[in-house]
DNA sequence: ACTGATTTGCGAATTATTCTCAAATTCTCA
DNA sequence: TGAGAATTTGAGAATAATTCGCAAATCAGT
C-alpha cells in the first residue's frame, strides 16, 4: 500500500480532486466518471486510501448514506487549518489558520486536548444555506 | 420510523450504552452482546437509527473500519457541548458548555458559519495517549 | 530493452446495512 | 381487562459498498 510508483490512474484521480475543490464527492460519481477514463473501481477504491494516507484528501461524512465521501486538500495549509463542512448543500468552507490555531489553543486549555486539524471537521449549516427557508420534516 | 412504543429491545440498547459511557462501541459489539438477550440484528439496526435521530446516541468516525461506531450521550447537556474523540484510544471527553459556547461563537464570528455541536465531534490526542511513547509505524 | 518491484483490472468474495412480511408486542379506551 | 389498531420485531433474503486474489500490465532504474 505504500506508494512507489506514479501511475495514470493515479494522477489522474488527484486531477479530478484538483477540479472539484471544496465538494464533497461520494465514491460512486468518481468510479463513474473515471470509468469512462478506463481507471478500475478497484483502483479508484485504492488510491483514495492511498491519499487519504498521504493526506491529499480527507473523507467526509454525510448523513443518510453509507457511502464515503472525499473532498480535496488542495493546499498543504489544509492540512493545517480546520475545515467547515455545510450539512445542508455540503460545500465545504475553510476556517482560516489564525482562527484555527486559536480554537485548537482554546481546547488544549480547556480540555487538555490536542485537536488534530487534518481528522477534523466541523459540522453545521452554512451562512447561505441559513438564509434559506427550511422545509417542514416529512414525517411529524 | 417514528417511534411510539417502548419495546423491551429499545430498552435494552440503551441500558447497554448506559452501561459504557464514553466509549465509541461498533455496532458488531452491540449485535453480539444483544443476541444473547435475544435481541435482533434489524433491531438494533433500527433502533440505532432511531436512538440516533432523537439525539441519544451520536455515530462516529473510527479510522480504518467501515463499520459504524457509536456513543452513548448520556446526559441532555450532552446535547449542548462538544465531544473529543482520542483517535488512539477511542475515549470520549466533554468540552465543557462554555467553552463549547465560546468556540461556536469563534467559528461564528471568524467564518460565519453555525456549528452543530451535536454533529461534530472534535479528533485529536488525550493527555494521557500523548504521554505514552509512541510505536512505530507497521511499515516504513 | 531487461529486470524486479509495484500497480492494475477483472470478477468473485466479504462485509455492512436495509428490506420484506408475517407474527408478536404494545398501547388505547371502552 | 381485553379487543382492535398501530407499531415493532425476527428471520432471512436482498442490496450496497468495499476488499481481495491473482495474472497481466506498467513503472523506474540500469
Amino acid at each position: 500500500m505504500a506508494a512507489k510508483y506514479e501511475t495514470k490512474q493515479r494522477t489522474t484521480l488527484l486531477a479530478f480532486f484538483a477540479a472539484h475543490p471544496d465538494e464533497a464527492i461520494p465514491v460512486s460519481t468518481i468510479t463513474d466518471t473515471l470509468s469512462f477514463s478506463g481507471i478500475s473501481q478497484a483502483s479508484v477504491y485504492r488510491n483514495l486510501s492511498f491519499l487519504e494516507s498521504e493526506g491529499m484528501i480527507q473523507r467526509v461524512a454525510k448523513e443518510g448514506t453509507r457511502e464515503a465521501y472525499y473532498r480535496y486538500l488542495k493546499a498543504e495549509g489544509c492540512k493545517q487549518h480546520l475545515h467547515l463542512s455545510c450539512t445542508k448543500c455540503g460545500k465545504t468552507f475553510h476556517l482560516d489558520l489564525l482562527s484555527t490555531e486559536n480554537l485548537i489553543a482554546s481546547v488544549q486549555n480547556d480540555a487538555n486536548f490536542e485537536v488534530d486539524s487534518s481528522s477534523t471537521i466541523l459540522y453545521g449549516i452554512c451562512s447561505s444555506c441559513k438564509k434559506r427557508v427550511y422545509l417542514p420534516k416529512s414525517e411529524n
